[in-house]
DNA sequence: ACGACCCGATTTTTT
DNA sequence: ATCGGGTCGT
């Protein structure tokens, strides 16, 4: 073994070390927040190829992008970068996307599939409700949708569905469900759930694939496996083969994913699956006060179903958990905002990004928005509506897809009247009509003469022309290179690009609307930079693009500032200073949830957002709270009471910011400038966002 | 075909 | 409060 990791010894703790160098067999590492679990997988990979594994044999899944990409980067610290590289760092659906571009081709799909998005799946349920004579009176889309997923999550086909059908409504949903299926299998697109149930049905239905795939990646690690569904662990169970060398490290009180079809069996019963395997707990936290710790160890012991463990850290005790109720929302924000100032000011070293604010539901971040703007706080939104949820940006992205895949209604329907181009309802009416008889594409029945001889003059000649483009562009998109001219190309030559003076009326939005096109155009061409080899194409791209996560779509302003984002969101990060929002009866936990079962999981989602604070933890409610536009009377939320009397400060918002003399005032006004290199000009403008020290 | 306007539903969490 | 869908007028 090479002196580099003798240093392992010294710097991880025993259960880890026994981790870290039990390479062969089934592990199931049981990992609590904070207990360094990513620091295992990292240690590991790079032991592994100490001793000998070829790198490209090992696949690493992580739950999100961001883990992964912070995977990489840690490993390349241990390892050389050539093997870094050969190991397979990424999520699920990448991993599996990655396979099913090579292989999809046994399923009837071929390789220039595309993934369709939200959007994209909401259109095809409500075309499939309605193809089926289904009203939507009692039929919303998206539940439906969410019904459909939970079942392709859990592998079982439309038929599967319809066969153990309870009732009226589940055989209705059973056959939206095929013509679903059916319809995305006419456009060559996957969703979310195909990508992960058609490597399973292709592993399952091709022995000789699973094992080109087994002899590929021998050996196995898996980050956040208590957020595994079946499709996940059929595939791991698949893969992992006799051999097993599969690494699980998660932590059951941290799933918070079940909605979604994630399955918490899958890691309390994983020495059941996977025969022999040795069971490590890591217990000793790393990043939290005793305070924090203890308050998330009272909160977790609450629920029943588990594997009994106890955080403990070397920390120190740490200060109390403020817990500050205030008069609505709007005050919370303030709240929020003042305290962020106050700690930022006093604390010798802070930066923004040390600070995070939590909260159950995404609207909730609207008044954080406002109160950090107007404190001139800097701050990123993680999720949501960002950069990529903007209208324009996603007709590009829906443009680029038709190219790559004309088989793509969906994107063809949302692009086809962006701009105006003389096609509408109307003709939209008739080429679904001639498609219901022949199942051809959108964009192969607008150049028939079938089409052209059934809509007016313009629609005709409009359509015949953007499909004449499209075709073209379509076929040089089909190589790789030059990306970020062929695109500019393609949306300038088919219309799009001029289309935003049309489009909205204000010269000022359409100019910034057209910035943003740009924008995504650019990051084309970094990605196009980025990759390794030079056969990155727009498949690649867009493959890229639609896998991505919330937190990789960060757009950040440079030096980061403070993070808002959901509690869902903020899994697997750490931050100094955490604000969790809302603390309120119906918002957390959410209303929704109480209805079935336990909320068993709201208290897990309680937990994450606890321990996700290093040093400052505080959390608020308010009295009353704008739902639907108007004020409700709101509850704090029961989960309060669940936290240790004497781990607890209970004040309220008008005492905790207390006002402040000049004196103070002053040395805060010095302090800020030794921080930020203001001069006493600038800051003057900047002065209204501390107005509250007075 | 298209744009303006009105009304109603909508708020969990996301790869 | 905001969004999308639906309807109506040009």
């Amino acid at each position: 073994m090479s002196r580099k990791f003798l240093k392992y010894r010294s710097i991880l703790n025993g259960p880890q070390i026994e981790a870290v160098e039990t390479l062969d067999g089934p592990v199931l590492v049981l990992a609590g927040a904070g207990t360094g679990k990513t620091r295992v997988i990292t240690h590991r990979i790079a032991l592994m190829i100490e001793k000998g594994v070829d790198p490209a044999n090992i696949a690493g899944m992580t739950f999100t992008n961001k883990a992964a990409s912070e995977m990489r980067e840690r490993i390349n610290e241990m390892i050389s970068r050539e093997d870094a590289a050969k190991v397979f760092l990424g999520t699920f659906h990448a991993f599996c996307s990655r396979i099913l571009r090579r292989e999809i081709s046994v399923l009837g799909f071929t390789s220039s599939f595309t993934i369709a998005d939200e959007a994209d799946q909401v259109g095809n349920v409500r075309e499939a409700l309605a193809e089926c004579g289904i009203s939507k009176e009692d039929f919303n889309p998206a539940m439906c949708l969410s019904m459909i997923s939970r079942a392709k999550s859990s592998l079982r086909t439309a038929d599967d569905y319809s066969k153990d059908a309870g009732d009226r409504f589940e055989e209705s949903i059973g056959s939206v469900y095929r013509r679903y299926a059916k319809m995305l299998e006419n456009q060559n697109t996957l969703d979310f759930d195909d990508i992960l149930l058609f490597t399973v049905r292709i592993f399952e239905n091709h022995p000789e694939i699973l094992r080109k795939y087994q002899n590929i990646y021998k050996y196995l690690l898996v980050d956040e496996y208590q957020d595994t569904n079946l499709a996940q662990f059929r595939i791991l169970k698949l893969l992992a083969g006799e051999k097993m060398n599969l690494l699980v490290v998660g932590d059951d009180d941290q799933s918070i994913y079940g909605w979604r079809g994630a399955n918490i069996k899958n890691i309390l019963e994983f020495p059941k699956h996977f025969p022999g395997s040795k069971v490590i707990a890591l217990e000793q936290n790393y990043r939290s006060t005793g305070m924090i710790l203890d308050a998330a160890n009272a909160v977790i012991s609450m629920n029943s179903e588990r594997h009994k463990k106890s955080l403990w850290s070397e920390i120190g005790t740490g200060e109390k958990i403020v817990v500050v109720g205030t008069d609505n929302e709007v005050a919370e924000a303030e709240f929020v905002a003042k305290k962020i100032c106050q700690i930022y000011s006093e604390t010798h070293g802070a930066s923004y990004s040390d600070f995070a604010v939590l909260y159950r539901s995404n609207h909730q971040s609207r008044h954080f928005e406002d109160v950090m703007r107007s404190y001139s706080i800097p701050y990123r939104l993680v999720g949501s509506k960002s950069f990529y949820e903007r209208k324009e940006i996603r007709d590009a992205v829906a443009y680029l897809k038709l190219a790559v895949n004309p088989r793509d209604d969906q994107s063809f329907l949302r692009i086809i009247g962006v701009p105006p181009r003389g096609v509408g309802d109307k003709a939209i009416e008739t080429m679904k009509r001639i498609q219901a008889s022949g199942r051809q594409p959108f964009t192969s029945i607008i150049g028939s003469d079938g089409f052209s001889g059934a809509v007016g003059g313009k629609a005709a000649s409009e359509s015949a022309n953007f499909a004449e483009r499209l075709h073209k562009w379509s076929t040089l998109f089909a190589e790789p290179g030059q990306l970020y001219d062929k695109a500019f190309g393609y949306l300038s030559e088919i219309g799009y690009m001029d289309g935003f003076i049309k489009l909205y009326k204000d010269r000022k939005e359409a100019e910034k609307r057209r910035e943003n096109v740009f924008e995504l155009l650019n990051m084309i061409s970094e990605s196009e930079s980025a990759a390794a080899d030079g056969s990155f194409g727009f498949r690649d791209f867009l493959e890229k693009y639609c896998l991505q996560d919330d937190n990789d779509k960060v757009k950040e302003e440079k030096g980061g500032g403070v993070s808002l984002m959901t509690v869902h969101a903020a899994k697997g990060l750490e931050f100094d200073h955490v604000f969790i929002s809302g603390m309120e009866l119906n918002v957390f936990p959410h209303e929704r949830s109480m209805k079935d079962s336990t909320c068993d999981e709201e208290r897990r989602l309680f937990y994450v957002a606890v321990t996700r604070a290093k040093r400052n933890l505080f959390i608020s409610w308010a009295r009353s709270r704008l739902k639907y536009g108007e004020a409700i009377r709101q509850e704090p939320s029961p989960f309060i009471e669940d936290l240790p009397e004497d781990c607890i400060v209970n004040t309220d918002s008008a005492s905790e910011i207390r006002p402040m003399s000049n004196d103070d005032f002053n040395a805060q006004v010095s302090a800020f400038f030794k921080k930020t290199g203001f001069t006493a000009g600038s800051v003057k403008e900047k002065r209204e966002s501390y107005d509250y020290y007075e």
